[in-house]
DNA sequence: ATGTGC
């Protein structure tokens, strides 16, 4: 077969479940794990599979380094990577993490079925367009002076409540309640401030999108999760929010790679590639690196309840009902690009792991005492964002992620062709009215920004779903499908 | 991903 030529070191090890052996040649110290139908794994880039070799050499790593069958190469980890370390003799590292520090994922509902909203689409998506500024550099419509961005930062969606930004039952509702302990601002740069300080509330370039979708009772998989999730079906209408942390999360890496760099040589540390760029997680470096790191993520889900403050505006205003009575309720906000100190067990005993999550989403199961209340018995709902013109899903955590993966799963379709290739291949405004012929609006800052968001330059999201339960690592809720779509 | 690129 094809597939063991390609990867000759690549052993199945259960269904979907693809290990490469610990090598010490290569200095690995746990094996790697690639969750992936055999279709998937074929057509993975082979840098993958060189990145998550390099990612299981680093120090202090437990049980194995995975990467997801979304994954695809990245800047030094693969972007779908999960790594654990032990946070006394293991490291930490910003390319395990992404520059986009809580990229996320959150999901509203409403009580509006697709009949009621269809009529006033145009007008709903030009308001959404409007209140939430999209594409690079863009300024949000929020003033803030620099005491209050340091109090966003350390406070993240408290902050926003205090502030009259969002509801105060929206909390229970975001992974961590949306505001991380331990966030530092002392450890952030003025550049960081000045880059992030106009910045909240806005959607931002690339794969960010707001995007109108529905939900039909034939998507429904799970009916009871579902519904404990306020999803009903009957085309009923939800919006979806991909985006994180803008220029702030950007410069906080671009400046801790700096300082990894030096504290890599001072405490002799070597890896494979230089963009694994680390630190000791227990060392004065490491602990700011993750104080700083802890205060974009706040802000990154600070900029998602800001951004679900204007759309609860926007449909408020075309509705003309307010927002409580259209039931514009979260139902929830996972973040994919991060990194936490979560309890996990290894080889039986129970002990506090740096998890890092790059493109994979947490997916505790259900009575795990880390999903909220409301939805503990069900498990922790994962979010996972499809291209533009496919759909997206709405997953659940299980048991399984928690003993197998550190309790992570999946987080979208994954990149299958470059931005550069996406654009050769596609034209914006021709995509814009293939879109708009299968009835989806789109509201674009830029064309060629959307031509690379193109569905053919995705992997079939429906196939890494099925990949990801089939694996046991999470379970089909709903697929939500696009009606309106707003990107940078 | 990103005040898009040394």
């Amino acid at each position: 077969m094809k597939l063991q030529q390609t990867h000759m070191k690549v052993q199945e090890v259960s269904r979907d479940v693809w290990e490469i052996p610990v090598s010490e040649k290569d200095g690995m110290l746990v094996p790697a794990r690639i969750y992936a139908s055999p279709k998937i794994l074929e057509e993975m880039d082979s840098g993958v599979f060189e990145q998550v070799t390099n990612v299981a050499c680093l120090h202090g790593i437990q049980q194995y380094a995975i990467c997801m069958p979304d994954g695809h190469w990245g800047y030094g980890f693969p972007i779908g990577g999960v790594a654990a370390f032990d946070q006394h003799h293991g490291i930490i590292s910003p390319g395990g993490i992404g520059f986009d520090i809580n990229c996320g994922m959150r999901l509203i509902r409403t009580n509006l079925t697709y009949d009621e909203v269809q009529p006033k689409m145009e007008r709903l998506m030009t308001e959404l367009f409007h209140q939430v500024p999209a594409g690079v550099g863009t300024k949000g419509l929020l003033r803030l002076n620099e005491s209050e961005f340091k109090h966003l930062m350390r406070d993240g969606v408290d902050w926003c409540i205090a502030n009259g930004y969002g509801w105060p039952q929206d909390r229970e509702r975001i992974e961590e309640g949306g505001h991380l302990a331990g966030a530092d601002s002392s450890k952030v740069s003025e550049k960081a401030i000045k880059r992030g300080i106009h910045q909240v509330g806005t959607l931002g370039s690339g794969n960010h999108y707001l995007e109108v979708q529905i939900v039909t009772d034939e998507r429904i998989f799970d009916r009871r999760a579902a519904e404990t999730f306020g999803l009903f079906g009957e085309n009923q209408v939800v919006i979806m929010v991909h985006c994180g942390s803008r220029g702030f999360g950007h410069q906080v890496a671009t400046d801790f790679l700096g300082v990894f760099e030096k504290a890599m040589k001072k405490y002799d540390l070597r890896v494979k590639d230089r963009q694994l760029a680390c630190a000791p997680f227990k060392s004065p470096e490491g602990q700011d690196y993750f104080g700083a790191m802890l205060c974009a993520a706040n802000s990154a889900f600070a900029n998602r309840q800001v951004i679900t403050h204007r759309i609860r505006e926007a449909f408020s205003s075309i509705f003309q009902k307010s927002a409580e009575s259209l039931g514009m309720e979260i139902v929830y906000d996972v973040a994919h690009n991060i990194a936490k100190v979560e309890p996990h067990t290894i080889n039986g005993k129970r002990k506090d792991l740096v998890v890092h999550r790059k493109g994979a989403t947490r997916a505790f199961g259900p009575g795990h005492p880390d999903v909220c209340a409301p939805y503990r018995e069900i498990g922790q709902p994962v979010i996972c964002g499809g291209s533009m013109e496919t759909g997206s899903y709405l997953l659940v955590g299980t048991e399984k992620a928690v003993t197998e993966t550190f309790g992570s799963t999946m987080h979208g379709s994954g990149r299958t062709m470059s931005r550069t290739a996406a654009k050769k291949k596609i034209r914006g405004a021709d995509l814009k009215r293939r879109m708009e012929e299968k009835g989806i609006v789109i509201k674009a800052v830029s064309m060629s920004g959307l031509a690379e968001e193109a569905g053919m330059a995705y992997k079939d999201i429906s196939d890494v779903v099925e990949t990801v339960e089939r694996c046991g690592i999470t379970k089909k809720v709903a697929e939500l499908r696009p009606v309106g779509n707003i990107k940078g």
